[in-house]
DNA sequence: AGTGGCTCCTGGCGGC
DNA sequence: TGCCGCCAGGAGCCAC
């Protein structure tokens, strides 16, 4: 499922073909990827030259000339760069950007979580005002992690998930983030020391950073806009691996529920309790 | 306000 | 072999 590393790997490829074209039209296939309508997307977009990208969390973003559109790919969503001579999928796009007379941006999305938002640059503020700090920008620092955890009841799982204290954090880089921390993802968010929020802090921008090197997680169908795999899959230590060996200690991973969400984690690497005496590394 | 549960959606897979 | 039913999960919504 697309999180920080995979939406900023598509958002560097599509920085590679994207600005300086054209959207001539947006072609809406299924009407609930926006709630606007097509005919509102295209008076903001049609016409308009890309002038870039950039990414707020997990939402991809496209300026162009007096507008921005707004991409979440939610769980399946793929967004491919493609010229007319590429078959179209079996589903149809929900939306495609008409680029130029051979040029398409194509919006497949088979669960149709996904959702397309435009409109003007004053508005971006208001859009992401709920947004939790950017974990690579100047606002996520151990301090202010520190005063996001503190009072908190809900589990440690479900406070990295809240895209309100942190953006961008989904299901896979969390259990991978706790995992690096030594942290056991249902302690409660408030009972984590000032050592262990420092350790959860570099471990969640390490565990990002390594995500984005590796060009995302293709788990499920994620792909680049080119059609590429990542490969940060090949590096999990506990997610999806329930029952599987740690790769540190040896012991069986561990998979539980945690506010609906399938959590994995290592029982003797992650103590319930506050790790005191272990200092291993995760590698 | 904070927290947890429910909902959307459908491909894929387990079980019979 | 085939079909049924369940499951995954980001984020929004609702109830407490």
């Amino acid at each position: 499922m697309p999180e920080l590393p995979e939406v900023e790997t598509v958002r560097r490829r599509l920085l590679t073909c994207l600005p300086g074209l054209i959207v001539r039209e947006v072609v809406i296939n299924d009407s609930a990827v926006s709630a606007q309508g097509a005919a509102d997307v295209n008076a903001l977009l049609a016409g308009r030259r890309i002038l870039g990208l950039r990414r707020r969390g997990k939402y991809l973003i496209v300026d162009v000339e007096g507008a921005v559109a707004v991409i979440h790919l939610r769980m399946t969503g793929q967004l491919l760069f493609a010229d007319e001579s590429m078959p179209a999928a079996a589903r149809p796009a929900r939306f495609v950007w008409e680029l130029g007379p051979r040029t398409q941006l194509r919006f497949q999305d088979a669960r149709r979580f996904g959702r397309l938002w435009a409109f003007r640059p004053e508005d971006e503020e208001t859009f992401f005002a709920q947004l939790g700090p950017e974990p690579f920008g100047p606002a996520f620092t151990v301090e202010y992690l520190r005063s996001a955890l503190r009072g908190r009841t809900a589990p440690l799982k479900s406070f990295l998930l809240d895209q309100r204290r942190i953006a961008g954090v989904g299901n896979i880089y969390a259990d991978e983030a706790l995992f690096r921390a030594r942290l056991h993802p249902l302690r409660p968010a408030g009972s984590v020391g000032p050592r262990e929020a420092q350790r959860l802090h570099a471990a969640l921008l390490e565990t990002l950073q390594a995500g984005i090197e590796h060009n995302g997680s293709s788990i499920e169908s994620f792909m680049d806009p080119m059609g590429e795999r990542g490969s940060f899959q090949e590096m999990l230590n506990v997610y999806q691996r329930g029952g599987l060996p740690c790769r540190v200690c040896g012991t069986a991973i561990r998979r539980v529920v945690v506010g609906g969400r399938g959590t994995h984690f290592c029982p003797r690497c992650q103590p319930a309790r506050g790790a005191t005496g272990k200092r291993r590394g995760a590698g």
